[in-house]
RNA sequence: GCGCCCGUAGCUCAGUUGGAUAGAGCGUCUGCCUUCUAAGCAGAGGGUCGGGAGUUCGAAUCUCCCCGGGCGCGCCA
């Protein structure tokens, strides 16, 4: 509701100036530090003072007379030194705002058409720990706001299920474990499989540092097999890769998170998307053969500054081959995408598969169900095997945002370079690198959950989660502990109900509680874990939010068993209570109530899923704010009881929304 | 060496892209449960926005220079 009205009024604003003054100016507004000042301003006669020359209180006198009416806008005034301040029509934004029951779904922001999300991605080899589940909270929140403004979003999970870390675990169970393909079968199929190869990962990383000549020749061998797709080796991989991705899509699940794709390396690879896209990268001179440097016998992609000194060269010599015969390439920092033995690097598979989200590969999978997905909710994957009639269109986005913490920026940015260089602007230009700051634990943390720190390290602010070290927090244990620590405030609150609803609102509490803790940073924060405020339920948390929910909605309960009639609202009353300074208190929360589309329009366009934490949060406390003041149920004035559970009902409405955003749920009681 | 990011209250962080008196949570102290759930509310205290210079009507926000910290730059992914 205030975007929509603060549209209207840039619109009006930018529309009446480039009328009254012939020029084209942005309109910035903002909202102002006190009601007083109205719901929305615009500093902007203070740049027009400088092209008009005028003083630019006496522009905002002069705009505020003659401005036409705006919807929803009831009168503007002029503050300061030029502050045009707009003061909305209370009654209009509450009666609109109560009808409007489509939520912001249907309106779409700008034209950005089908999307592809892809998050989670984590290598299916261990157990998912709290960093993981920053990614795929983040992504999945983002899909959420995405959804909810009407975008079409697919969710793809990337799969690197033929890479070295998969490998590696492979090399443990074989070598150093001894262990059988039907051992390892028997394994994958035990619950705690992910927790086995977590431990015996970190055992792996010692092995290849102790017997590097040793590793390095089972690492490129066990990575061959797994390639080929073919024989015992191949088939202990898939075993492994397949048994850990389906744990952790039960591990993601139990934060209601899901995915309508698996794509994964093994089809990349046999189904010879590389193939494709190494021809194309080599037809458009995008990529060269370098023959003489240290780079020799390589194919590279020119990179940094000497891209335009390349791109001129090119001109001059067109090899027919794409054979780089200048030394261009010889001291710079020209990214590799096949090496010297033919093999492609990993950034090379990902040009592939980026282009192949938009549809611009000429290949596509093969797909089939993958089984037993959690909550029986259908998952796809991608096969070499015959495709399944009944799977949906995938890929050929037009917006495509890559969900990955921010140490990967530069390859990310040689993908994308990828895309420009194939004549692909616009496809690199929506090629959005989602990018995040890692979760790491406070030495604090590291220390109680027993790890050997580095003297180096200790003297950090924090300590770097490792998979390959096995230093993290597991996201199974961290959501077990919270659901435990909930149960433990449930309990005493409600002894009368059923122990299923004890431990159902105990889990929505905790996964509550962890998805706020990891929305309510901005991305670019490093997050220093600690159990004492990710277990925390107090304050800016998920179920501070969640408790407000519980609390009207146990007015509700105790309204209708009381039976109370509800007396009609008449536009008089409303008036009366949102009107003047006595009704700023009421007002405000009804604003702060419509304000969630200009929160996930903000959120949206600066990519910030903290923006609708941080709304969720500011209108919980601006209800809590208004419950302590105001007894509703008690009230004996009808007209004003009625206002009340009207605007009760309007926070709850909005507050769940904005919750669903997050992926928390508010449960009846807790 | 080159590139990117960060430095805001004791601690952890916001500050919606340059706007009005810099905000919140935690922690500390003081109050508030016989009324709709105290996972809450009210109040107090706490700041040279790392330092300096500049840009302009206006700077936590933009530019430059320092100081302090982090990350990236591989024929790994």
């Amino acid at each position: 509701m205030y975007l929509t009205i603060t549209q209207r009024l840039r619109e009006t604003l930018g529309a009446h100036i480039r009328e009254k003054y012939g020029c084209e100016i942005s309109i910035t507004l903002e909202r102002p530090p006190k009601l007083e000042l109205g719901e929305a301003a615009s500093p902007v006669c203070f740049e027009l003072a400088k092209r008009l020359r005028k003083a630019p209180r006496q522009i905002a006198q002069e705009i505020a007379g003659s401005l036409p009416p705006i919807a929803g806008v009831a009168r503007m005034e002029v503050a300061g030194g030029g502050y045009l301040n707009a003061f909305f029509d209370r009654r209009a934004f509450w009666e609109n705002l109560r009808a409007e029951n489509t939520g912001e779904r249907g309106r779409v922001n700008g034209a950005l058409g089908r999307v592809i999300v892809e998050h989670t991605s984590i290598n299916p080899n261990k157990a998912a720990h709290i960093g993981h589940l920053r990614n795929a909270v983040l992504g999945d929140t983002m899909v959420r706001m995405l959804r909810h403004t009407g975008h079409e979003v697919a969710v793809q999970n990337y799969i690197d299920n033929t890479g070295v870390q998969v490998a590696d675990v492979v090399i443990t169970f074989r070598e150093m474990e001894k262990k059988s393909l039907p051992e390892v079968k028997k394994l994958a199929g035990q619950p705690g499989f992910d927790y086995l190869c977590w431990d015996l990962y970190a055992k792996a990383t010692q092995f290849f540092e102790e017997e590097k000549a040793r590793a390095a020749k089972l690492r490129g061998e066990t990575l061959k097999a797994i390639e080929e797709g073919e024989g015992e080796i191949a088939e202990m991989a898939t075993v492994i890769a397949d048994a850990i991705v389906s744990l952790h899509l039960r591990t993601m699940a139990r934060l209601d998170i899901f995915y309508e794709l698996l794509a994964r390396e093994s089809e990349i690879l046999h189904l010879h998307f590389w193939d494709a896209a190494f021809e194309k990268l080599k037809a458009s001179g995008a990529i060269q053969l370098s023959t003489s440097g240290k780079n020799a016998g390589c194919w590279i992609m020119p990179w940094g500054k000497e891209v335009k000194e390349a791109e001129e060269i090119q001109e001059v010599k067109e090899s027919p081959t794409g054979a780089l015969t200048s030394s261009a390439d010889e001291d710079g920092q020209a990214k590799i995408i096949v090496r010297s033995n033919g093999t492609v690097t990993y950034v090379g598979k990902d040009i592939a598969y980026q282009l192949w989200k938009f549809g611009l590969l000429g290949k596509d999978f093969q797909y089939r169900k993958w089984p037993a997905p959690p909550d029986a909710k259908t998952v796809w994957a991608t096969t070499t095997e015959k495709s399944d009639p009944g799977a949906p269109h995938f890929g050929e986005a037009t917006a495509v945002y890559n969900v990955i913490d921010t140490r990967q920026a530069y390859l990310q940015e040689v993908v994308a370079e990828g895309l420009r260089a194939l004549g692909h602007a616009r496809e690199a230009e929506n090629s959005i690198h989602f990018d995040y700051q890692i979760v790491a634990l406070t030495p604090r943390c590291a220390a109680e959950l027993g790890y050997e720190i580095a003297a180096d390290e200790a003297k950090k602010a924090y300590v770097e989660v490792s998979g390959r070290k096995g230093h993290g927090v597991k996201a199974d244990d961290l959501i077990t502990k919270l659901e435990a620590a909930a149960l433990a405030e449930v309990q005493p609150r409600h002894p009368e109900m059923p122990a299923k609803e004890q431990l159902a609102t105990a889990h929505a509490i905790a996964a509550g509680a962890l998805r706020f803790f990891l929305l309510k940073y901005t991305r670019n924060t490093i997050i220093a874990f600690d159990f004492k405020d990710a277990l925390s339920f107090e304050g800016e948390t998920g179920p501070y939010c969640q408790y407000a929910v519980v609390r009207i909605r146990a007015i509700r309960r105790k309204g209708v068993e009381a039976g109370a009639a509800r007396a009609e609202l008449t536009k008089e009353s409303v008036d009366k209570f949102l009107g003047g300074v006595e009704g700023n208190g009421l007002w405000e929360l009804v604003l702060d109530s419509g304000t969630l589309d200009y929160a996930v329009d903000a959120g949206i366009g600066a990519q910030e899923p903290a923006f609708v934490a941080k709304y969720a949060f500011q209108l919980a406390q601006g209800f809590n704010v208004f419950y302590h003041k105001h007894h509703i149920l008690s009230e004996t004035d009808e007209q004003k009881r009625a206002f009340l559970l009207g605007l009760t009902e309007l926070v709850e409405r909005q507050l769940v929304r904005a919750l669903y955003l997050l992926g928390i749920e508010a449960p009846e009681k807790m």
